[in-house]
DNA sequence: CTTTCAATCTCGGGC
DNA sequence: GCCCGAGGTTGAAAG
């Protein structure tokens, strides 16, 4: 790991560490005060005041404020970032043309300024999601209900793709909703916009929201449209079978 | 701004420093090499890599990798975060009850760790839909009232942008506060901020609130502060995103 | 490239 | 506190 840290350089130097960070596509990291300024699929502006700033290798621009866990202003991976000095003004301008906006940081006092070039090949691995969730009901149906048997997933219909598709063990259709965390009415909703894609069925058709639990609101607007609710939980295993808790911290 | 920043600081002193910007309820930075277990609403584990870490002064609690623009593993706000070093094993958690979620940092080697105590008291100023009534306000001032004239656009005050200056019919001064949305109290404390930069003016200032509607309490702040409100939906939307990129082509 | 949709969405506002 | 809707959503996958 190399890297580069000043502590109050003053603005000529963080130009320096600025380039020389982002020419060696390295980990740009600044405390700085600082005015920002953005234009393009909206328009913002943030007055003076004392803030973080990265800028990453793959074009990642972000000024963050002392609270809130997202930035306050931002510019997508990809963008283009460049350190100016004109008329003794320090600005970053990161920005791209499509959509065409841009982000301009004024930077007024550097409190430190840095740069990392690090190794890290890891990905991220991740489990509990609607997806995982799909998986499971497809492996094992019975955690619907006994008899159940899904026929197809991503089922196509005018008003969207229905997550589940099957049929019980009466063989009457059953249109399944799935949903990763609590669900609103909204789930409710798009659940019976895929009932009404089966008006002319001839015979009646089930459908259920599947879901770790539900708002109050809408388990009411599900028994008004005569829907069901199943609880069913997203697994939370991720791959490689070896019990993460316990090994985790003691493998290295 | 005070601040305190090393480099390659041993497992010892990286706890000390951590300890150190929590408690003064600083923005604690690191570059260090970690790996880190997520629990929770979903579960994730990510192996070992150099990355910058952030927690702030509010408890959000970030791990970012040298790519994409969102952290890689991350707590919200007002959660619980700590480092503890036991066994010769340095890890940072965050943790919340509600949802009940954890996510741990182990960190085996540390570059940079840093806390800055700064100051920043401005908000984000941002103008989306808004700029939309704006523009229609300015082609059309007599949808404000009968003989409204508007002088200017973003007029900036000490307390902020006022989003548009203007004068009734027998010339009294207006100021014009704009809501895409239903306006609460917080739109009409705002307003009277900027009439608070008047205070001085000899004549009796107006302070309007323009929304498509307001809260029962945001009415009662508003007589109270003897501000008026009017009625003012903001102009249909024909994809705001498009119209943007159109007219950021044709002005150019 | 565009379109679509889930997300540990986050964040703010109302209730 | 829960719930709902908006977002410069982001990000990934599929067409």
């Amino acid at each position: 790991m190399k890297f580069l840290s000043e502590k109050n350089p003053d603005i000529h130097r963080t130009y320096e560490i600025i380039n020389e960070g982002i020419s060696k596509r390295a980990f740009v990291v600044l405390m700085a005060c600082c005015k920002v300024l953005y234009q393009g699929r909206a328009k913002s502006r943030l007055g003076s005041g004392d803030r973080f700033i990265i800028i990453k290798p793959d074009g990642s621009f972000m000024v963050h404020q002392d609270r809130n866990l997202e930035p306050v202003n931002w510019q997508p991976p990809k963008s283009n970032c460049k350190a100016s000095l004109e008329n003794g003004i320090l600005q970053i301008t990161g920005s791209r043309r499509n959509p065409p906006e841009s982000l301009e940081v004024e930077i007024h006092c550097t409190y430190m300024a840095s740069y990392f070039i690090g190794e890290d090949s890891k990905e991220l691995e991740i489990a509990g999601y609607e997806e995982n969730m799909r998986e499971m009901v497809f492996e094992s149906p019975e955690l619907i209900e006994e008899g159940f048997r899904p026929t197809s997933r991503e089922y196509q219909t005018e008003n969207g793709f229905i997550d589940i598709l099957g049929k019980d063990k009466n063989g009457a259709l059953m249109v399944l909703e799935l949903k990763s965390r609590r669900a609103g009415v909204n789930a409710v909703k798009q659940l019976k916009k895929y009932l009404d894609c089966f008006t002319d069925h001839k015979e009646f058709v089930r459908g259920v929201l599947v879901a770790p639990s539900v708002t109050d609101d809408a388990m009411e607007l599900l028994k008004e449209y005569q829907l069901e609710f199943k609880e069913l939980h997203p697994p939370m295993e991720l791959g490689g079978g070896k019990n993460l808790t316990l090994d985790f911290f003691s493998s290295s």
